[in-house]
DNA sequence: GTCTATAACGGGATAGAC
DNA sequence: GTCTATCCCGTTATAGAC
């Protein structure tokens, strides 16, 4: 398993660091196999020799980012054991959130994570529908006494603000002036986790009818 | 402003009407001007014709769809008054979650807010910066002992949430087989506010160390 | 303003020599 | 396994008749 380090060389591998790089900078339909190809500094036919088209080697990249996420994530959640708290399911799940190359990775993961069409069909099914039961499983033991449908919401909610801060990483310091500076992951992961886990905490259907702000659609 | 209704049938309403919908379902990258030409049932070069290019059509569409949602909700915003609470101030932002035409528009509104790159320089300094900030200060006076920078940090999730649902819309009751109905407005709107507003209103920086989770890149 | 026709280009994929 | 050359398609954009 450490061969990985020194067939770091080969035309496949060279292909799949750069379809990552490229993938994750400019998205998967405005990168072209000869950009691809270009980069990696490997002959334009390579790609269609070791993968069979561009939508195999989109799977292909996909599968080796997520995979590793996804077992460190299952790795940290059974560390945490069975009485863990809400706050280390969710430290547990958002862990990409801390990796070092969160500044390539985040914005495929993020990319992905945006095509829901796509991603339903060739991602989730394949690898996150049994992450998703596990999660679900542990906040379950964690809130014994909340809502079903209400825990599922609210991963939903945490699905969101995780996506959200892997898509927009490199955006957030601008948008926000500056004042956000995600280099710090700890920090970062501190308080995402804080936010969410007041979220997940608060009582189910306090009754919120009076807030209705109706249709404002004819303006 | 009411000849909009019998101004439908013009070749540029056409073509916005045709791309606003093929952008939402299929991205703008993905969607060529013949399917919008097409679908408008108009000639393909009076898209050229009545926008410049491809790129312009995208802004027309984006400005016409962002416009009217930024007035609903800064106006919502007024109408909760200077002592707004939290909860009223997300409802207003949230405002969207509720309109009726969601189904078409809330892929088109997730998918640029999902292209970063793109969103901060053709879309965010244009259409959301004003509003950002308005919001932002609404957000101070109805926690003035909050921190300000925490503040702008929970903004950014609370943008991550609304986000997911725009985008995944659709996407959402297959991935939580069928636990999530997203067509009951009223109800996803209070769920949404009641998890953010806890979110909001958790004490900042309770200090968690200890969730540490350290980096698993080497599993 | 609207159409037909076409230019000019870049894309994915493949055949076939080496 | 690797390369060159090429096929074939869809794309944006435009020229020019009506």
């Amino acid at each position: 398993m450490n061969e990985a380090l020194l067939a770091r060389t080969d035309t496949k591998s060279k292909i799949l660091d750069a379809a990552e790089k490229l993938f994750s900078i400019k998205g998967f339909q405005e990168t072209s196999l000869r950009d691809i190809t270009a980069e990696a500094d490997v002959n334009l036919a390579a790609v269609n020799y070791h993968f069979q088209s561009k939508d195999s080697l989109i799977d292909a990249v996909i599968a080796r980012l997520v995979e590793p996420k996804n077992r460190a994530r299952i790795q940290l959640l059974d560390a945490a054991g069975p009485d863990a708290t809400v706050e280390q399911i969710l430290a547990a799940f958002l862990n990409p959130l801390c990796d070092a190359p969160i500044e390539a990775l985040g914005p495929l993961f993020g990319r992905v994570l945006s095509h829901p069409d796509m991603f339903v069909d060739r991602v989730f099914m394949k690898h996150f529908a049994p992450l998703s039961q596990r999660f679900g499983e542990a906040l379950s033991r964690a809130m014994p006494e909340m809502d079903r449908t209400e825990l599922v919401w609210r991963m939903q909610f945490c699905v969101g603000v995780m996506t959200h801060l892997l898509t927009w990483g490199k955006i957030v310091p601008r948008v926000t002036g500056g004042v956000c500076d995600m280099t710090d992951r700890q920090d970062l992961l501190n308080r995402t986790v804080e936010f969410l886990a007041a979220g997940f905490h608060a009582p189910a259907h306090k009754g919120l009818g009076h807030i209705t702000t109706g249709n404002v659609n004819e303006l």
